[in-house]
Parts: C-alpha cells; sequence; structure tokens
DNA sequence: AAGTCGGGGTA
DNA sequence: TACCCAGACTT
C-alpha cells in the first residue's frame, strides 16, 4: 500500500488504537440516561428506544423525548397496549413519524414473542436497520457488531484519510476496529470521540486521545475528511390550507401517505403545476363541503428537502372539531393553527 | 444507488 | 447559508 503523492503511511497500529480510545472513553463516557445499567448488559427496551430516537437526531434533542417518552411509555407492554395516536403524541416535533409509527408496530411482536436475543433477531424488526441492531445487540448482549453511524463514518474517514467513504468501506474499517473484548463499550467510545472530539466543523485534536493515531491530523486538515455530501436541491411546494374553527378546537385531518403520515393537521391541498391559491382553495372547499373565508396568513415551512409555502384561510363547514391539544401536529400545523392566535391578538392587543 | 422522510443545531 | 445529526425504507 503505498501513494504516489507522499510518504508511505504507517499501519494503524489497531491494539494501541482500541487502548488509547478505551482509557479515554472510560475517563470521558457522557452520562446518558439509557447508560444505565453494565456495560454490555443494558436494558434491552430502554436501548432500543434511544437508538429509534436518535436516528438523525442529535443527542441534546433526544434527550428530552427519550424522557418524555419513557414516562408515557415505562415498558414494551405499555407501549404495545397503546393507541397509534399516542405514540406519535409523544412524538410530536421530533420529525420522521414513520420511526414512531415502526417503533409502535415493533412493541407490539417484541411484547407477544418477547426481546431478540441477536443481531439478525432486532434487525428483523420494522424500523432496525444494520446501526441499530448493532447498536442494541452489542450495548444490550456485548454481541460483536460494529455500528456504522455518521460519527464513526467521519471519525474513520479522518483516521484513514478517505476523501469519499462508501458504506462498505466504512462497515469494513469498522468491523476491523472494533475491540471484540468490548464490544458495547467500543461503539460507545467512538460515538461519543465523534459527537464531542471529532466534531465536523472544528475538531479538537488537541484533546484527542487517537490523534497519534490519525492519517488526517498527520496531514494538518482533518476537516477535509470526509467531502460533503451532495444533497438533492430543496423543492419549493405550495398550497392552501382550512382553519375551521379557533386555536383550541379545530377540524383535523389525519395524514395519510409518507410526508407527515400518522399525523393530525388542517385540511390542505397542494397547489398543482400552474394553479392559482384561489383555484386550490375552491378545490379544498369542495372536498370538505366547507366554505373558505378570508386569508389568515402564509406559514413557511423548511423540511430538509422541501420548502412548503402554505396559505391558510379561515372556513365555515359543519364538521366535528378536534381539541387541538389532544392531537399529534407536525411544527408546519402548529404554526398555521397559531395564525388564529395572532389574528385575535392584533385585534385584541392585550393591554 | 438514489430519493424520501423533520426539525433543529452549529459555524 | 451550508452542512450535519447515534438511519431506515422505498423505488
Amino acid at each position: 500500500m503505498s501513494s504516489l503523492s507522499g510518504p508511505p503511511e504507517p499501519a494503524l497500529d489497531v491494539p494501541a488504537f482500541r487502548a488509547a480510545l478505551l482509557a479515554w472513553f472510560d475517563a470521558h463516557a457522557r452520562p446518558l440516561p439509557w447508560r444505565a445499567g453494565s456495560e454490555g448488559r443494558r436494558d434491552p427496551y430502554r436501548v432500543w428506544v434511544s437508538e429509534i430516537l436518535l436516528q438523525q437526531t442529535q443527542v441534546a434533542r433526544g434527550l428530552t423525548y427519550y424522557d418524555r417518552f419513557l414516562t408515557a411509555f415505562p415498558t414494551v407492554q405499555a407501549l404495545a397496549a397503546a393507541p397509534e395516536a399516542a405514540v406519535l403524541k409523544a412524538w410530536e416535533g421530533c420529525g420522521y413519524y414513520a420511526r414512531a409509527r415502526n417503533l409502535h408496530r415493533a412493541a407490539k411482536l417484541v411484547a407477544a414473542q418477547g426481546f431478540p436475543d441477536s443481531y439478525a433477531g432486532w434487525l428483523a424488526l420494522p424500523g432496525v436497520g444494520p446501526y441499530t441492531a448493532a447498536a442494541i445487540s452489542s450495548l444490550t448482549r456485548n454481541e460483536a457488531r460494529a455500528v456504522n453511524d455518521g460519527n464513526v463514518r467521519r471519525v474513520l474517514a479522518r483516521v484513514h484519510a478517505e476523501t469519499t467513504p462508501t458504506d462498505r468501506w466504512v462497515q469494513a474499517r469498522a468491523d476491523d476496529l472494533l475491540d471484540p473484548a468490548r464490544p458495547g463499550a467500543w461503539n460507545e467510545a467512538v460515538m461519543d470521540l465523534g459527537a464531542t472530539v471529532c466534531t465536523p466543523r472544528r475538531p479538537d485534536c488537541a484533546r484527542c486521545p487517537v490523534s497519534a493515531h490519525c492519517c488526517a491530523f498527520r496531514q494538518g486538515d482533518p476537516t477535509r475528511y470526509p467531502a460533503p455530501k451532495v444533497r438533492a436541491a430543496v423543492r419549493e411546494i405550495h398550497a392552501v390550507a382550512l382553519l375551521i374553527g379557533d386555536a383550541h378546537a379545530a377540524v383535523l385531518e389525519r395524514r395519510d401517505g409518507t410526508l407527515l403520515g400518522g399525523l393530525m393537521g388542517l385540511p390542505m391541498e397542494e397547489l398543482a403545476p400552474g394553479e392559482t391559491p384561489a383555484a386550490a382553495l375552491a378545490r379544498l372547499g369542495a372536498r370538505l363541503n366547507a366554505v373558505p373565508g378570508a386569508e389568515l396568513g402564509v406559514v413557511t415551512h423548511g423540511m430538509t428537502h422541501r420548502r412548503l409555502h402554505v396559505h391558510v384561510h379561515t372556513g365555515t363547514a359543519d364538521l366535528p372539531r378536534t381539541p387541538v391539544s389532544s392531537a399529534a401536529l407536525s411544527r408546519l400545523d402548529a404554526k398555521a393553527v397559531a395564525l388564529y392566535a395572532e389574528r385575535q391578538t392584533s385585534l385584541f392587543p392585550p393591554a
């Protein structure tokens, strides 16, 4: 393994790397609530819930939802017995709502069959992919499975000075490095390093326990690795919605499909290509047998891959209202409902 | 392999 | 603004 553009890099000293990182972890592990219990023998329900919550979600944010979720559903039996609407209410605002629906579906399986006892068993559950199955099986049974998440990808890309690590490449390097004596602690150690020291923008190499083993550190600019991922362009979406009722009780629909699926929200119609808001509003009114009224305002809501602009109108119809506080709403619908309260405030400003 | 799916943190 | 976050699932 030689390079034409520079001196050959020394081979990675795996035992020294493992010892240095685990010593650092033993001294600096983050005290996270799902880490209660002895190493490699954690409670499967608590670990499982945390891993689903933390998918594409930063730890600081996951913490707030973790307490709320475990209070609502302390055991897998409680979760399995709950209605889906209650599960989504606990997940409200956390995003990627398929996670909550899959977790609920899987809880029913686990309540009937017991917890899986292996990587393969966890992988078979809905919502559990390679990362989550590796995390749970290593943390609860010390199974020797290496996790591959955003932290691991970044740390290993820098250690090996790899600009464009593929998923297969990362998994192979992680498998090589995993400490078979302490799989659970090892996985947490790499992720803690990535989250607190080997960060995306400003890695703190002076405090890194494995900088002596890092190719990117030797080269002098760790932030070159990995190269940014190319992302799909953000699409602009325009829609109209009806607020029939008020900020406390309104006509709400359950959103089917993949976008905000399972949540409740104001009746809404997306504008067809070339369609005017007025035409879409008429379409929406006809669908509900409702009469649209004045425009309350426009809500703009960004969602990574698209940006929604929703014209919210009042409306009248003889339809049942749902208490807003009891329903699981997305942030988008929360903003739309808030327009009503804003209108009240502008008409009757507080003294 | 590429798209899709939320919402917010950070520089 | 750009890029990212303890990824999984569909197409």
